[in-house]
DNA sequence: AAACTTGATCGTATTATCACGATTAATTAG
DNA sequence: CTAATTAATCGTGATAATACGATCAAGTTT
């Protein structure tokens, strides 16, 4: 089907998978770094930074912004993106807790 | 067209994002925190635990087996399967550097 | 107003993902 | 040996993701 069956989950593990999803293309995780790096708003300099096209650059920042990761301001004629800071911190703390599962009760194989 | 350009990206670029892209789905989330809860192996009870058929959860499993995550160990007729301990800890550094990335420095927006 | 710049969106081709029934392979039980 | 159990794999259908050229909309320049 191609098409997850989230209901079948609870909110909390379809919230992690998203945001893992978001996390699932090498060149978001390079847009997500360029933007910490520049750590002033970044435009459409993206598109040269990374090596794809300025349509695909805008469908990564696209899938970015939907999930709140980053936000968008339009200045002038070109696009000033940036971390949107608080979601970020949510998906740490989320993915955080995930990630922190103790290993050491895991004793087999 | 559907593959990503991966040779365009750093190798922790695309580690980071082909973690990501395996804990991109809520049935392995729902998965890998079996695993934890049930701190002995487990076979094939994620086809009841979860409520996706057989097929589908060893496909979930493929995957999560092919990166690394898991481990399965042939036991008798069934399967046992656990968290591959030092490949977690590899994927929480990975993960948590780029999460961690510092946040205040991005004054804009 | 006309030309240019910028970035979003459309259309489309290709490939991947998700899900499941059916089949197969391997082990165990009778 | 036969039947049953378990899980991997095959085949397939449906949908999503990746990528890009082309076009469109909006703002800037001249």
């Amino acid at each position: 089907m191609g098409l997850a069956k989230t209901e079948i989950f609870n909110q909390q593990q379809n919230e992690i998978a998203s945001l893992a999803k978001a996390l699932g293309h090498p060149a978001r995780i390079a847009i997500l770094q360029h933007l910490f790096k520049i750590n002033a708003c970044v435009c459409g300099d993206l598109v040269e930074e990374i090596g794809l096209a300025q349509a695909t650059i805008s469908q990564h920042l696209k899938e970015l912004k939907q999930i709140g990761l980053i936000k968008g301001n339009v200045e002038g004629t070109s696009v000033c993106y940036c971390i949107d800071k608080e979601k970020w911190s949510k998906m740490k703390g989320l993915l955080s807790e995930f990630l922190n599962l103790d290993l050491r009760n895991s004793t087999c194989c």
